[in-house]
DNA sequence: AGCTTTCACGTAAACGTTTACATTTTTATG
DNA sequence: CATAAAAATGTAAACGTTTACGTGAAAGCT
């Protein structure tokens, strides 16, 4: 059917080993010679078998990549990184998104080790507690973790300083003097760096005397903001002036739900969010959100890896810059007095059925 | 390094041809020996080799994708459910972003076709006159499009009616008494679904003798969407009172200059968008647009094409239903009347610097 | 001229599978 | 129990490359 080097060779009258030399640029040919096999390669349109090359050198020059969402504009932004630093550095991408499912992490990650992946750039529910990366650990296939929360155990990652971030968060809703504020958030189980948010978050709140947020886990395919909320928001006096989300896309559902709730963001309720996605600017109000650089994240994931594939030696842990935008959803607390004056808000809010 | 079909078959005490026929599934082997080889196979921690058995059998069950842009949502999710029927299908994907750079595009292509993957899912500039398409059609490649219009050439098609849909938001804009509209839309020559979407429109204003719109091309990365826009509301009362965007992103970027430029997003003119990208409902004003099934659209493409390899006859292109969703961002012309009238509502607008 | 290098190229053995075909073992049959 | 049929397994050749090694020719040197 198509083209193989040994047609090549027959019609330029050389030998395979001439070809290959040619087309790899590896060992001299003369310049006569290498026009008769230009000639064969192009009317033939041979193009060379990867896999047969991957077979013989062991190498693929493909990387693995395995992410939660493909939905979430924080993981494409990253994987349109992998990609631009990919591609410039001559790998091509295997690709497989979980959708927060951690058994399908083992089965992605399994079938990318079958193709031979030279290495893998991946985020995972727990990297604490992952058989998957002790394996990759134990058989010593590359890989660097990417958004993962950095760990004692310092793993390759490109990530922010997710704990840093919260406190940012903390000291941002206290600053606006919100005093009783809560926390929406994906499952920690599915992902440590909504964990390490949380940490950072609570950590500081603590430090600095407030008292400790309402916390509430949902899927992160929470299709029923309200449900959550509405509890939240019906025990008296008590319910948070201000709600940090774990991410963006969480944070855009707990305003829509808040405001069918009839509660306006961000006068009676601020919302602050996580990732900088794009959109957010365009949202009104505007998103508050820690934002993280998504595509050089991914950019730098891949050029960590491949550094590591070419052998050199790479710090394992690489934090990128995330910077606070203050957006319109995130303001000052609903004028603080006592508590009776909370009340006075009241009339704007529904019990929901 | 890692083990091969061979030390599993040592360690079993039995041939590699046993060994293959029980990872396999192909041809019977005794229960006893399935069980030593069952625990080589586990001690030894083998997974077949991809690429080896890629070289024998001739296919990869790898499927290449090309896509313009991964941080456009309407593409990841496309890919989403590309990678979902992938998957349980048994295929792992290949990926490429081009970035909607055409020359990206062959390289790409040319990538994937190096990795002898099965087929290929792509989305293109300009299917009509695209070398790439007629190279895949030349050495046989299966492919099936994405997106992309379907044209008489019948080649492989997932898409929706994008001169129906048009059509469609002419219809609309008309029953809500816009007179002069306009289309900003992105290049052409980068997107024949933009040209279709134009056509459709074009075509029914003039079916119903309404006067044509004034178009504006524009990149898909435009940035400066204010100096679009700004020429076409500084002549006189002949501005266009809603604009048909080619994508949501540029539907978005149109209101966010608009208001910038001191126009109220229904009141002064209606936008309307492409796509049903899940931000669009949570914008404010919420977003028309027509939606497109994005995730049953890469399922659909992905069993399309798999159909194919399977040897199985498919109709060449699948039409899914788009639906129009009529946002807050197109609202009613500002109360038609005399022309005069139109400018009562000029000392809303000022003129850009 | 004789010698050593260097250059250009060819030969053939891998790489890890699958699979026709051959061979052995087991089972069924009379 | 012999024998035929069926079942289980083995042998070895491919698949398309790369590459160590070998060889002949040309070039440089004394």
């Amino acid at each position: 059917m198509t083209a193989t080097i040994r047609d090549v060779a027959r019609r330029a009258g050389v030998s395979v080993a001439t070809v290959s030399r040619l087309v790899n640029g590896t060992g001299r040919v003369r310049e006569k010679t290498a026009e008769r096999i230009r000639d064969a390669i192009s009317v033939l349109g041979f193009r060379p078998n990867v896999v047969g090359r991957s077979l013989k050198t062991a190498h693929t020059m493909a990387l693995g990549v395995v992410i939660p969402s493909m939905s979430n504009p924080i993981f494409a932004d990253t994987v349109a990184g992998i990609n631009e630093a990919a591609r410039s550095l001559g790998y091509t991408l295997m690709f497989t998104s979980t959708d927060y499912d951690a058994a399908e992490e083992e089965r992605a990650v399994s079938a990318l080790l079958g193709y031979r992946v030279d290495g893998l750039i991946l985020t995972v529910a727990d990297p604490e507690h992952s058989t998957i990366l002790d394996a990759l650990d134990r058989d010593r296939v590359p890989y660097v973790l990417v958004h993962n929360q950095p760990s004692p155990r310092r793993r390759p990652t490109v990530a922010v300083d997710n704990v840093a971030a919260g406190r940012a968060v903390a000291d941002a809703l206290l600053a606006l003097g919100h005093a009783r504020v809560g926390m929406i958030s994906g499952r920690f189980s599915a992902s440590d760096r909504a964990e390490a948010r949380h940490r950072g978050f609570v950590q500081r709140l603590a430090q600095l005397g407030a008292p400790p947020p309402a916390v509430r886990e949902v899927s992160f395919l929470e299709q029923d903001m309200e449900s959550v909320l509405a509890p939240l928001y019906t025990a008296g006096g008590e319910a948070p002036t201000a709600l940090f989300c774990s991410n963006d896309l969480l944070a855009i559902a707990v305003i829509g739900a808040l405001s069918r709730l009839r509660f306006q963001v961000p006068h009676d309720v601020s919302v602050i969010g996580f990732d900088g996605i794009a959109v957010g600017t365009h949202l009104h109000p505007t998103l508050a959100t820690i934002v993280q650089p998504a595509r050089e994240m991914g950019r730098a994931a891949a050029v960590k890896l491949t550094s590591r594939l070419a052998g050199r030696e790479e710090p394992a842990v690489t934090i990128l810059p995330h910077v606070l935008r203050l957006g319109e959803s995130a303001g000052q607390a609903a004028r603080r007095a006592t508590d009776a004056d909370n009340n006075l808000h009241g009339a704007q809010r529904r019990t929901p059925s």
